[in-house]
RNA sequence: GCCCCCAUCGUCUAGAGGCCCAGGACGCCACCCUUUCAAGGUGGAGAUCAGGGGUUCGAAUCCCCUUGGGGGCACCA
């Protein structure tokens, strides 16, 4: 155990070995969370020793999104120019790979160690007889008493060796602040372990007890998978001679099925939320909500506000369920709370986008945008959804056909009648000003005066200028089409009905 | 196969022995509002607290077993 009085030091040690995924954003957020909670230091360190799956553009799309979830670290790698911070440079561990060298000559002279030459096919034939004889796969340690000429021999023969630690008998014991209790037998680790590749470098085992050693890690909070592996990490903290930190094992995020959520059954690249137009109050609010609670019946909560209520003793044991409907009923509730500045700034990229698309044919200004804010702010599950929402503002020409407009419960012939009435009318009426309190009555007069109901002739006009038939309140939408752009779409969706 | 962890409405959860024949939210259904779609409001269906044993005057809450689910067991992280 380590001392109980300074304050904690935690840290989220991601591998860019793929996009940033919504399980290593939670577990950010609640290493985050405790960090700030208990006046702690958050830390990023990259784990990217798997060389071959490693990649820098993964590592950016990791740092990037981070920071939009705004969980920001105390201390990291060196990124775009910037420094490294923190007292324990360099975070990226193919630049520490001197320290993991260093423990690894520690346990070797302390024998805790040894070079293992077993060739790949030779350990997979042992994993193929454990496998036949219905036995659990473990090292069978044909190196583990090599002679030092045996070794030796060995090496003069141009062969490097793996390192694998020693595993030796007992049972490892500690107290996970989640799952309480935890006591694991070390034979049924698998046997002894490898810690480093022949060409040197570290094992994740390996490097993430020495890094977080190094760092001074007070409180490992991951995910449950690491429940199992945690005994191989308190033996090399012990044989390293280094204070074990507390353990703190999150209950996972899982699939629909319930199996550990996966890029095959779920959406997991926090990017591609983003693009979809969720934003980060309401992805933080939600990953929050998945495993923890405040225990109260509060369930939207800013970040602040998630951090002075977060105790980590009250995350949950078992996994969660990623319901993507409830995160999208509040992200609908964050954006409407966002003022008219934050949502245009935040739906500009996506109106952008359409541009992009071929969806649209124009980009609306910030001023026209802003006008629509009261129509559409409340019916924007996400903020990708502006497209479909109001797309049809910003196109030359909307697609309709004559079986579409007409409404259901008319024929071809009133809806001719219908537009052809109301165009007129508003024709006259947007002669002076036009508004959508000017546009409503004489439009409902006419319908009245023609023994229409109001709601068929508004949905004859609906889709005759929008080519759908849900948008949103019809007079505002002809506003923000404006009076010429309005009759043009009339004409037209007349000219349909024509020919038709 | 072995080891470990877990178990309250479909989902996220409240609940830390009596306040619970179980509360909230999402989703679903109905109604209200209403020109469509949303939003909002009101109401409803939905969990014999996985099952079985205990302990106790009393258990969703404690213990045991069973079942079910998940995770781990790489020269991946």
């Amino acid at each position: 155990m380590t001392g109980t009085s300074a304050a904690p030091r935690v840290r989220i040690a991601p591998s860019p070995t793929g996009p940033l995924h919504i399980g290593t954003a939670r577990t950010a957020l609640f290493n985050y969370l405790f960090a700030r909670h208990t006046g702690g230091t958050f830390i990023l360190r990259l784990e990217d020793t798997d060389q071959v799956r490693s990649s820098i553009a993964y590592e950016k799309d990791i740092l990037d999104g981070l920071h939009w979830l705004g969980l920001g670290w105390d201390e990291g790698p060196e990124v775009a120019g910037e420094a490294a911070r923190g007292p324990h440079a360099p975070y990226r561990q193919m630049e520490r790979l001197p320290s993991y060298a260093a423990a690894a000559e520690r346990l070797i002279a302390a024998d805790q160690a040894y070079p293992c030459f077993c060739t790949p096919e030779q350990l997979e034939a042992d994993r193929k007889a454990q496998e036949a004889a219905r036995q659990p796969p473990r090292y069978v340690g044909r190196c583990a008493t090599l002679t030092p000429e045996e070794r030796a021999a060995r090496e003069a023969g141009g062969r490097r060796g793996a390192l694998r630690f020693r595993v030796g008998e007992g049972i490892v014991a500690f107290d996970d602040i989640i799952r309480g209790h935890v006591e694991i037998d070390v034979s049924n680790l698998g046997g002894d372990f490898v810690i480093a590749r022949a060409d040197g470098t570290p094992l994740y085992h390996f490097s993430v007890v020495v890094d977080d050693a190094a760092m001074e890690i007070s409180h490992v909070i991951r995910g449950e998978d690491h429940l199992s592996n945690t005994p191989k990490h308190i033996l090399l903290f012990r044989a390293l001679g280094y204070p074990e930190p507390r353990f703190a094992h999150l209950p996972l995020i899982l699939n629909a099925d319930r199996s550990k959520m996966s890029k095959r059954k779920s959406q997991t690249a926090v990017l591609d939320y983003i693009a979809q137009g969720f934003i980060r109050e309401a992805l933080v609010n939600y990953l929050a909500l998945l495993g923890w609670a405040t225990g109260t019946e509060e369930e939207m909560l800013s970040l602040d506000e998630i951090v002075e209520r977060f105790d980590l003793e009250a995350v949950h044991k078992g996994g969660a369920v990623f319901d993507r409907e409830r995160l999208e009923w509040l992200n609908g509730q964050w954006i409407r709370r966002l003022d008219a500045d934050e949502l245009i700034d935040r739906l500009r990229p996506f109106v952008e986008a359409e541009l992009r698309a071929g969806r649209i044919d124009w980009m609306p200004s910030d001023d026209e945008l802003r006008s629509l804010l009261p129509v559409i702010q409340e019916r924007l599950p996400t903020l990708g959804a502006i497209g479909d929402l109001v797309g049809f503002l910003w196109v030359d020409q909307v697609a309709v056909d004559a079986a579409g407009l007409v409404p259901k419960r008319w024929d071809a012939a009133t809806t001719r009648d219908g537009l052809t009435a109301a165009r007129a009318t508003i024709e006259t009426v947007g002669e002076v000003t036009f508004e959508a309190d000017e546009l409503e009555p004489p439009l409902r007069a006419l319908a009245e005066a023609r023994g229409w109901k109001a709601g068929d002739l508004f949905m004859a006009i609906r889709v005759a200028v929008t080519g759908r038939t849900a948008t949103p309140p019809l007079f505002d939408t002809l506003v923000a089409l404006g009076r010429e752009r309005t009759l043009q779409r009339l004409d037209r969706a007349l000219e349909v009905l024509a020919s038709a």
